[in-house]
DNA sequence: GACTAAACTGACAGATCGGTACAGTTTTGC
DNA sequence: GCAAAACTGTACCGATCTGTCAGTTTAGTC
């Protein structure tokens, strides 16, 4: 079984997915814009939910490693990179194709907790938060924990807002009320 | 046409579009959960989008009604008014059925900012951000469009992280979040 | 009790859903 | 050059999708 085909289908669905949406997303239309067959698809995933699975596994690799490069090449220490986080997210707002956040997505489409859908959407969210618990920690928070839950906060809301409203200025907002916090909760 | 009906359809389409989804649910589970038939159903409205448009307008005035008489009730100045907002949300979030914001979710599903599902849930968002920097204004803000902007941030960040990863105590760190803006924002 | 209008039932379009079966073609490794 | 693996297109399954239609029951009013 050769990787190829499956990770074309799995980047290409990832694109579809992203665009459209999980349920408005038919197996026929993924055929059509992938270009692959039906049968290589069943082949290489025996549901859809398996599928997008995949679909998410990717996003969270790809997204993450972009994410935590872009902050270490924004800033170099600890504290500025706390707020290079809000930089990064700019980028991507206005970046071609911004559509929000796909595990907010997913998560919204498969609401049930129990949904393997929904677990992987949300695992997706605590590794974001480890991230920013490990830098809050370096920058010496007192209570680096509760610092980063409350930047992650900033940052959903951000994206939330972009998506919904289309204000892209959503990361500039998060931004200058993450600076706040920083300098009430870190050590001058 | 009496509007008892067409009011119990749209009361009850809310519970189930709500807790299940929109592309989710189909008319005939609305027929087998509401027991009003699906003529009557399309006498009331054109399309199903009719019929989730108007869902749509009776959350969004019980939702805000409440909002707005519980924040009311929890503080009398306007600045303790934009904490006790946090104090509302977490009421929101620990009561029962729960399920993250419908207009977050209805414009995950229907992602084109031109689709009027989705413009009708960004107005949601605006009213609520008006009402805040409403706030922000009388108490005193230097800048209260942008105080209200972050704690909108906030807001949806906590809403979304509470859906996501069921951790309901996200209104809390949200609120600390918010005290610490307003200290920083508001005059002594 | 007759008339009217609303709300009902149930069957039925036509399309699409996720998923399968099958027969034939291309690609790959050796 | 040959066999195995991976691919392709097409037709199909039963279920479900949004939406329609003819015919019947229900309810209120004179």
């Amino acid at each position: 079984m050769r990787p190829n085909k499956r990770d074309e289908l799995i980047r290409k669905s990832l694109e579809i997915f992203y665009r459209d949406g999980f349920h408005a997303t038919g197996m026929d239309k993924l055929v059509k814009e992938t270009g692959i067959s039906k049968t290589s698809m069943y082949k290489h995933f025996r549901t859809k939910e398996d599928l997008i699975l995949a679909v998410l596994r990717l996003r969270d690799e790809n997204f993450r490693n972009w994410f935590y490069r872009r902050v270490e090449e924004l800033a170099e220490a600890p504290p500025a990179r706390l707020l290079a986080m809000f930089d990064a997210l700019d980028e991507w707002f206005r970046s071609d194709g911004f559509r929000g956040c796909m595990f907010i997505k997913a998560s919204a489409e498969y609401q049930d907790r129990g949904d393997p859908i929904h677990v992987q959407s949300a695992e997706h969210k605590r590794l974001l938060l480890d991230y920013a618990t490990r830098l809050a920690t370096e920058a010496g928070a007192t209570e680096p924990a509760s610092l980063a839950r409350q930047l992650m906060l900033l940052k959903e809301g951000a994206i939330v807002i972009a998506a919904m409203t289309g204000n892209l200025d959503a990361a500039e907002d998060a931004k200058r009320a993450a600076a706040t916090l920083l300098l009430a909760q870190l050590p001058a």
